[in-house]
DNA sequence: TCGTAATCGAGACGGTACGTCGAGTCTTAGG
DNA sequence: CCTAAGACTCGACGTACCGTCTCGATTACGA
């Protein structure tokens, strides 16, 4: 009577990679939008129930898409160079946000967070709260080797960073180029460095 | 044989009405899903077709719905107290984004933006650009003061400003606080400030 | 929010006569339990919803296609020789049951009533009782003529009658041959007729 | 490679009635269609492969279900009262039909034999062919002693008998009443009863 | 007595059909 | 011509069972 979760042990890697492979290849080609779980199913060559038997809804199956493909991702950059550093890490979230085909997937995944609360919970877990923490370490660490100020309020800084990015994604304003992007990242630098 | 557009003097304004405040209050109740053509027709006691004459989507309904609500908007405030005006305006965007029943509709379009190119023109044209704008302008009066060093990027300062609001808003972190905000503010326009 | 009935006047025929004219093919050619709403749909070029609108099930909608094709149905036969007018109608009801394209789609039917109430009763209002109530008629008017004895159970006879066509279609032994039926209805009168 | 048949002698008894204990309960409550391979398996604790392995469907599970429960059937009666007799064993048959909990199985099974032809030999041999056998012979056996017409025909005689039984039940009209039933008897004795 | 081979429970799998919902188009009648 | 009403096609939703198919774990047989 009551409803049994699945057997993780017993499921099929074949079926959850030709999900996985199914939902990327649809978003790239017809977009977020079309993505259906019907969509994924037929070209994963699999029945429905077995894609709403281990993920809630198709936001779910992108999302573990994207993370195996860029589960690889570099940690946050320390080559010593701080600006370098931040620099490189937010071209490559501009660099998510935008090119083909994990760009697609993330925004569609995102606007999906407007109305799926657990979706938002995943998303920051796996997402969202990793690269966060990892920017505010990499500030931390330029400021215990004395190259910020000592009160600098790190969050607000990484804030400061990526909110233009997200800016303009939320509002569809085209990327910052790099050059801008390089700007950001000396003004805000500028304002919590003690020593230059 | 070809579809005559409409002939927007033989409008109904009755009906127009009906449709807004329907659009407006299945958003308020049910959410931004729970706006649907069907639903709005039935509500506004209007017929589908009707709704599809005059507008594209159920997004514009509800950006005309918002507009019409909120354009006795004030102007960006000048009291003269730079980081009092600025503070004043964010709150306000803060507040549109996160107070019923202003906030869901708002989101909710927002959220439509990425896969919906001609709602992002109007929404821009309507909301954005006047408000970015106004905020250049207002940086830039005060940079005419002097009060403001000559060679800031204001453009750059006001998405410093705004960004880390949407920055929140996209990826569904809470909204800032009034301290925060107020902070935020702080700590951009002393980056400009050429003089304290 | 009330689900309003839809209005019959603003029907379809077209879909209406696709509807029915499908049903029957996909009886004729895959069986009764071929035939599914899915099927029907396709092949009529027409929505599942149209049909729900209009049918609760599959079973009504060939109850409709079988109604219509049979309603030109000859009234009961009266030639004033009752045994081969008795034999004459028997034999419409075996060749109803075993003939395609109606025989499979009758079977279908009946085969749902045990499941379906609301089903049952229109079959009965449209197809049974009338049909029984003839055969009464047809007995009663024998009776007045004085061939039939006055005190004859004239329902008891008619399911006498009717009754070992059914049993051996339920129980899907093969249906009588011509000459049995003749010896059934010779064997039946004969208890009833007052005068050899 | 080839699909080696079951080892009866290494089947589970005690699986096998939890099954068909599972069968009628399920028929009994829910009702036929409420009687599902799924159902069963889940109520009797026992895998869906165990059921295919013993029987082709649910039909067969029932049906088997049916007769290890009424198995125990009396013979057909012989008191030396014909009519009585008759009356007994139709009494019999309606009552199978119309209690619970055999009713609500008998009935589903015999509609399932319009679309499963091995079901329908099944039942046919468990079921049908020795009380129709049995029938006659009572029948037979009368008529050895004389009590019948020696040229009468026992087996139009039984479809008498049995037919407005199945008659009514496959139309689903309500079942007869003991005294109609006995009128029924007497009237089919009757024609061929060579004495009163 | 002890492998060993089949049956067992459990339940995941690819399918098919279900009945519902909303999108956007189209038709009809009335003003 | 606009409107209300709403029927239409289409496509996706999420669910229910089907019958097939692995899995270990259990069990009874024959070596």
């Amino acid at each position: 009577m009551s409803a049994t979760p699945p057997n993780p042990q017993r499921r099929s890697e074949r079926s959850r990679q030709a999900i996985l492979a199914a939902a990327i290849e649809l978003c790239t080609e017809k977009g977020y939008v079309g993505v259906t779980v019907e969509a994924i199913a037929a070209r994963a060559g699999v029945s429905k129930k077995t894609i709403y038997r281990w993920w809630p809804s198709k936001g779910f199956v992108l999302l573990e898409a994207l993370a195996q493909r860029t589960d690889s991702h570099a940690p946050f950059p320390d080559t010593g160079h701080l600006a370098a550093d931040l620099y490189a890490q937010m071209t490559g979230v501009v660099r998510l946000l935008t090119t083909p085909p994990f760009g697609p997937a993330y925004i569609g995944i995102l606007s999906e967070l407007h109305h799926d609360p657990e979706l938002t919970a995943a998303v920051h877990e796996q997402f969202i709260t990793p690269r966060f923490t990892a920017a505010v370490n990499r500030l931390k660490s330029a400021q215990r080797q004395g190259r910020l100020s000592a009160d600098a309020d790190l969050e607000l800084a990484v804030e400061l960073l990526y909110g233009p990015l997200y800016y303009r994604y939320a509002l569809r304003k085209p990327a910052h180029t790099a050059e801008r992007m390089a700007e950001l990242v000396d003004h805000v630098l500028r304002t919590l460095d003690c020593r230059p």
